[in-house]
DNA sequence: ATGCGGACCTGTTAGC
DNA sequence: TGCTAACAGGTCCGCA
């Protein structure tokens, strides 16, 4: 479900009902996401108030007073704030209760998802030290992708979809902006001029920030932490079009597949 | 170092 | 109608 701009939307509908707010309880139903839920968790949070709530390309994190809660919703997973005693619908692997008798509900069905506990910089933890600059950061420019794109082979898709280069850019809007930019997405990365990668990166900007602006992309079922869909797809020039016509030229779109995922181009207008 | 494929898990849909 | 296969918004890990 969640690309950047949904996790985003998810950060500022959950931040102001979190924010100051102390942890009444933990309550987990499920704790084998993509690893366990530290088996201490209640403890580790009880008490404690929730400074600050951050973004690190998808991940969320919770700033509290001796440590950070970091989320990932990997491919399905959504967070809602709802009354503590709302029922549990199925795939509500994890709550926490805060102070007012809301509750942070965590739900997902596939848990490709993560929660975990760090007392230290999370900048530092393990799966956040190798993550590339954020893509709406002023250090992400096409001069960068350029530089760390030299004597590299691989699908200038697949490399725009690597975090360890960029953080944030997937399947849907690494579609998008090489559709805006005009690039082949099997284009080998080592084979792009400068001037190229500066349209990619304004594209990637541009879509990003866009999908924000509109609540995300719902494709089947990702809602805003107030229920909501987001409006995004109404936007999309190439995602899940395959054989629709280009809004540029007109001609059928392709869809074919790049490291096992869904990749749709216009063959005309993308070279 | 680089690039690829497999792995994790459930739900929905297309096809026979 | 019912079964099966393919596919889905992510990304870490191990292997060549």
């Amino acid at each position: 479900m969640p690309e950047l701009p949904e996790v985003e939307t998810t950060r500022r509908g959950i931040a102001p009902h979190l924010q100051g707010h102390q942890v009444r309880e933990v309550i987990v139903r499920q704790r084998q996401l993509r690893w366990p839920i530290p088996r201490n968790l209640n403890a580790l949070l009880r008490g404690q108030t929730i400074e600050q709530i951050d973004r690190r390309g998808k991940y969320l994190l919770l700033g509290m007073d001796t440590g950070t809660l970091i989320l990932h919703l990997g491919m399905s997973g959504s967070l809602r704030i709802l009354p503590a005693t709302t029922p549990v619908q199925k795939h509500d692997h994890l709550d926490i209760v805060l102070d007012n008798g809301q509750c942070l509900r965590l739900r997902d069905p596939r848990r490709f998802g993560a929660v975990l506990w760090t007392r230290k910089d999370p900048a530092r933890h393990k799966l956040l030290q190798s993550l590339g600059p954020e893509p709406l950061s002023d250090e992400f420019d096409g001069d960068y992708l350029w530089q760390r794109s030299r004597g590299r082979k691989l699908a200038i898709k697949s490399f725009v979809m690597d975090s360890k280069i960029v953080t944030g850019v997937g399947n849907i809007y690494a579609n998008e902006a090489l559709f805006i930019a005009g690039i082949h997405p099997q284009r080998a990365a080592g084979r792009i001029s400068r001037e190229r990668y500066q349209q990619l990166a304004v594209a990637i900007k541009q879509v990003l920030e866009a999908a924000i602006r509109e609540g995300g992309t719902t494709l089947r079922d990702f809602t805003a932490s107030d229920g909501k869909p987001g409006y995004f797809r109404l936007k999309l020039h190439v995602y899940e079009r395959d054989q629709e016509p280009c809004h540029q030229c007109g001609k059928a779109l392709r869809q074919i597949v790049i490291a096992q995922r869904s990749t749709y181009y216009c063959q005309h207008c993308q070279r």
